[in-house]
DNA sequence: AAGTCCATCTCGTAT
DNA sequence: ATACGAGGTGGACTT
């Protein structure tokens, strides 16, 4: 972030112009822009609402995405996806908030009375969701038959917590090899393998670290499991040195691993 | 609203006892409660997931809702349901967020690294939303206003109920054969044509057991109502000897209705 | 509480 | 661009 840029701007009780002028900018910066407003809201589209006045939370989000949130549920009561685009305006002395799409063309119109605060912040997130739920299932059988990988398999450790996030199953081969396993209970893509990769670089630092006067050289080895890999996937494995152990995922019906989840509770 | 209470708190860069006050306040005024913050989430349940430090927007609704929205998507990243218990806990010096529901067992734990704000809003909303284009607005249109599926059409029934499911509307036409029609407000598939197909074989074999005396046979057509259909789905209609009959679904509000109906009277 | 079905489903991925 | 399927689907309604 340059140091000349605030990671964040509030303005509170605005009048519509000084609104208009912080949600402008914040657009420009690609900004989290949010506003607890009365406001009336529009759509029309694949199909038609209105939403008569009342105080909700908006958020506009810098991928084009619009939400309005009303004081319940999960989800927002109107919204715009992705790639939408938003329009400022101001008429009659009243601040308005569109948010258009093409494909299928969609509209939505936000009538603003009373903006009581609005911000917007620069948000720096490079992370993304390991989603575990499905993986356990996979990662639960090879821990109980780890010969599925490979005759003399012996898993260390589960959920192993590196710099760059968990490592699905860690264990060591015949000759004592380290293994590092990330599962995939689909066909595992691009992201998978350079997961693996970060994970490798990981241990090699580490080893390199602690141990560098072991004369004999601890290779590490890294697998991909899961029922496919893609094409794209697979070039990338080959070049990096991980191998792909093909697995299908283990046929439990979801009540199954509800039983085996609330085992937990 | 008390004149007493504010309609709304905010604080910039709190330390963690701070945010700690101003988030239990915000919770027990049942407000709206909003972070921008950096922070890591933890979550099990039905699934599991892990979520390592970024910034996130992190929302608390008085319905017990607790969202995480990254800076892309409309769907938060991590989130648990209405009637979630909130908790707020610190422990080295640092402030987690927590919420739990039962009933499946699951639980959501943030841990924040550091607030760059955090707000409350006492959210004054009374209005609901209006929406028109489902499934249940065509079905309304179609027996205020049968002629536009056929000249001479009468439906009979709504949501009649047969072994495989309910029919959408059961009706006869005007030579009194029986119709059975099924509804999609958007373009319709093969499912929906082997919905109907299920229908008929119900109707043909009741009409066989009932009525095998019955000299003059009577026909039974089957009709898919939508505003279009897939290719896939055309050729298994005209297979199965289905009709299909295009309707856009009604674009008009309730209220715009209802209006109209009014002003009648 | 559990099941069923719709949704401006959203979101990913392959074609 | 479109088509297809999965989801911690969510949410409304019925049993």
């Amino acid at each position: 972030m340059n140091f000349n840029e605030q990671k964040y701007k509030i303005l509170e009780n605005p009048n519509y112009e000084e609104a208009y002028d912080l949600i402008g900018e914040g657009i420009r910066k690609k900004a989290m822009i949010t506003l607890f407003a009365c406001c009336k809201v529009s759509y029309e589209g694949r199909a038609m609402s209105e939403l008569d006045f009342g105080e909700r939370i908006i958020m506009l989000k810098p991928d084009g995405c619009f939400l309005i949130h009303q004081d319940n549920k999960v989800d927002p009561v109107n919204w715009q996806p992705p790639k939408s685009k938003p329009r400022l305006i101001i008429k009659n002395e009243t601040l308005f908030l569109e948010s258009h799409r093409k494909t299928p063309r969609e509209r939505l119109e936000v009538e603003i009375k009373k903006i009581h605060f609005v911000n917007y912040a620069l948000v720096e997130d490079y992370e993304e969701l390991e989603i575990a739920g499905y993986e356990k299932d996979m990662g639960d059988m090879i821990m109980e038959r780890p010969h599925i990988i490979e005759e003399g398999f012996k898993p260390t450790a589960r959920e192993y917590s590196t710099e760059h996030g968990f490592i699905d199953i860690l264990g060591k081969d015949s000759d004592g090899n380290l293994m590092i396993l990330e599962l995939k209970c689909r066909k595992a893509g691009v992201n998978a393998v350079k997961q693996i990769r970060r994970y490798l670089t990981d241990f090699e630092n580490k080893t390199n670290a602690e141990i560098k006067n072991n004369t004999e050289k601890q290779k590490i080895r890294g697998l991909l499991v899961a029922p496919s890999i893609g094409e794209d996937a697979k070039e990338l494995l080959e070049e990096e040195g991980i191998e792909f152990v093909s697995v299908e995922p283990p046929k439990e019906l979801k009540k199954d691993k509800k039983v085996t989840l609330d085992a937990f509770g």
